[in-house]
DNA sequence: TTTAGGG
DNA sequence: CCCTAAA
């Protein structure tokens, strides 16, 4: 039976599929893998991760637009010269001052410092005005912390970018951040907003110090903001986080600390991960490759501060996100959170800033009208559908287990790393630094025409595809060898948009939505015993082999470096297996984990006896502490207590008398 | 491949 | 769950 379906996600129930999330260290082959050192806390969007980005936005930006004198021309900066205003002070400006657009720039960026003007030391993130003094200088003010970054300055990362000035970050959420470089904000009367801005020159930039209580402690909605003459790490819960009024962490309380090298490779591998989780980390990046995955993210702005993703959403989003790639997609406006009320693309003229409204959109009334000539074209992705998807599996499988290897198909295709291209009028729109209104999109257009896509990352392959057995994917190991072949399909996942009217109530349609997470179908070892299919399994594997040439076509580049294993999908213990585990723990010994999964687990073909002795390990650990910290599905006290019986017993039996069947109780 | 442990 | 050193 060969399934040769087009998925539509959405609209048949699989919503953007909740993948495993790929931790951001870099997993890959052996090899690979090795030469990542430490582990990021991806979670943990630390000002590290973020400057990094910004980092690399400002690499682009720069080679974008800082063409030696080709600054002042009408060409490349639309951005930057919106966000300037008149009367440059700085030295050499590079961009002919503008009237600030105030509605280029909303609330959250700026702040209530309206109307101000940015001279050549400062800058506000996102594709805003940023010269090229201020570019240079945002570096190191972030990087702040490392004196020097080895990698960056070895023209890897941020070549030629140093120099220093302040820095505010403001977190949002997690996927709405605000960056902003502040060196001087000035009034447009020319008096500055910034009570005491930091010089440059003579003082040293706040430190945001490596230090890991830095990081960690900081949870994602956290914000940094200037407050008075001390820069704060704003707690946020969600509550106002506006004013002094939070507690407050001195930045510069944090000692300054060198950071070495490898520190500064984590964090941007992190990052590359999240991009490009096929780039290995060790790989040298060219600038170009930079440019490639930092043009991938996109800084998303609100206009209020109190528009935030909970804390909590997020974590929500990263668990199911499949990888980085995916979840930047998520970030970036495929996502479903109502929250994620505002997504801006690539572009930062007013008069073109897309912006997807989604359900909560309601909640953020807050925004103001949109002025005379500032509008905004709304748009509503409902859904987007993979095609080709090639799938063969045997007629008796389980519907369970088709469900999971279309699963798996579907996020082998995505956990390629995408990026996003947009079709209008049937033509493709290359051009990013049009705007939407010269592309032709404008909002009082019917969006009939306009469409995305899902292209395949230009680095690398995806990873390759994961290998989750199950007991009732009976042919299982055949399956997904036939899938681990499959190169992502062609890829070009249609982003259906539904046309401009926003649904106030859009769905926030569970992007979680799991295909009958089919969880547990698994066999208790109990049942498995009973239901024995492994008969059956042997006589059904001859499937036949299926053409995956047409597919192959993804040509293998940098395959070494990118042959990334995803993470296999975390599954839960459920009480029967861990009944199974016991009894034949209490049985076998707890140094004979081979023939306990023979034993208990031989149906269940994603319990390794690697896995089983690590369930025991953690079941004696969860029988030692108290039922309040104990987490997830609660194991039953008596199983627990034998847990720790057994675990006593076979301690002691010291020399495990072999087949013996010495077992303890049963 | 399995075990045994640390991460 | 992952990664590995050892056996």
């Amino acid at each position: 039976m060969v399934f040769h379906n087009r998925l539509d996600y959405g609209s048949s129930g699989y919503q953007v599929p909740p993948m495993p999330r790929v931790p951001s260290s870099a997993r890959g082959k052996r090899s690979a893998r090795k030469k990542v050192e430490g582990k990021v806390e991806d979670k943990q969007m630390c000002a590290f991760d973020l400057l990094a980005t910004v980092a690399g936005e400002l690499l682009l930006e720069r080679e974008n637009t800082l063409l030696p004198h080709k600054v002042g021309g009408t060409s490349s900066l639309p951005i930057a010269k919106a966000a300037i205003k008149k009367g440059h002070v700085g030295d050499e400006k590079p961009f002919k001052p503008e009237v600030f657009d105030q509605g280029s720039c909303n609330e959250s960026t700026l702040g209530s410092e309206k109307q101000v003007r940015y001279d050549s030391q400062e800058c506000s993130l996102s594709q805003r005005a940023m010269g090229k003094d201020a570019r240079e200088s945002i570096i190191s003010c972030k990087m702040g912390g490392f004196d020097t970054p080895k990698k960056a300055r070895n023209g890897r990362f941020f070549p030629g970018l140093k120099g220093s000035c302040k820095l505010e970050v403001g977190i949002k959420t997690p996927v709405q951040a605000d960056l902003k470089i502040v060196g001087h904000v000035i009034n447009g009367n020319g008096s500055e907003i910034l009570e005491d801005p930091m010089d440059v020159d003579s003082k040293p930039p706040a430190l945001i110090s490596s230090d890991s209580s830095f990081e960690v402690s900081i949870p994602r909605n956290v914000s940094f903001s200037k407050c008075g003459n001390e820069i704060r790490v704003d707690g946020d819960d969600d509550e106002n986080s506006s004013g002094c009024t939070h507690p407050r962490v001195n930045i510069s309380a944090f000692r300054p600390q060198r950071i070495e090298d490898r520190r500064i490779r984590k964090l941007l591998s992190s990052k590359f991960w999240k991009v490009a989780p096929t780039t290995s980390k060790d790989e040298e990046l060219s600038s170009a490759e930079m440019k490639a995955i930092y043009r991938n993210r996109k800084l998303c702005y609100t206009r209020q501060r109190t528009q935030r993703c909970s804390f909590k959403r997020r974590k929500l989003f990263e668990r199911r996100s499949v990888s980085a790639s995916n979840l930047d997609i998520y970030n970036e406006g495929v996502s479903m959170s109502p929250r994620l009320d505002c997504i801006k693309m690539e572009t930062s003229d007013p008069h073109a800033s897309l912006s997807a409204a989604t359900g909560a959109s309601s909640s953020t009334s807050g925004q103001k009208p949109y002025e005379s000539g500032d509008y905004h074209v709304k748009l509503s992705i409902k859904s987007f559908k993979v095609p080709e998807l090639f799938i063969e599996i045997p007629e008796n499988a389980t519907v369970g287990s088709l469900k999971r290897t279309v699963m798996e198909a579907v996020t082998a295709v995505l956990g390629g790393g995408l990026r996003v291209g947009v079709v209008h009028q049937g033509k493709k729109v290359r051009d990013d630094n049009k705007t939407l209104l010269q592309a032709g999109i404008s909002h009082n257009n019917k969006m009939d025409n306009l469409g995305f896509t899902l292209e395949p990352n230009s680095t690398p392959t995806p990873p390759p595809l994961l290998c989750t057995e199950d007991p009732n994917h009976i042919i299982t190991g055949n399956v997904t060898e036939q899938l681990k072949r499959i190169p992502a399909p062609p890829p070009t996942l249609e982003l259906l948009l539904a046309a401009s009217e926003v649904t106030p109530q859009a769905p926030q349609t569970s992007a979680l939505n799991c295909p009958e997470s089919d969880h547990d179908s698994v066999h208790s070892p109990t049942d498995a015993s009973s239901a024995d299919k492994t008969a059956d399994s042997k006589a059904l594997v001859p499937v036949l082999p299926m053409k995956v040439e047409p597919l192959a076509v993804v040509p293998p580049r940098k395959s070494k470096n990118t042959e990334l294993v995803q993470r296999r999908i975390r599954r839960p213990f459920s009480v029967s297996e861990v009944e199974a585990l016991v009894q034949a723990v209490e049985k076998l010994g707890t140094g004979r984990w081979r023939d306990v999964k023979l034993r208990a687990f031989d149906n269940a073909k994603h319990r390794t006896y690697v896995d089983l002795k690590d369930k025991w390990k953690t079941l004696v650990h969860t029988a030692r502490i108290s039922p309040q910290q104990r987490r997830g599905e609660p194991v039953p006290q008596e199983l627990l207590d034998r847990v720790l019986s057994a675990h006593a017993y076979w301690s002691q039996q010291q020399a495990k008398p072999p087949p013996a069947e010495a077992c303890l109780l049963v």
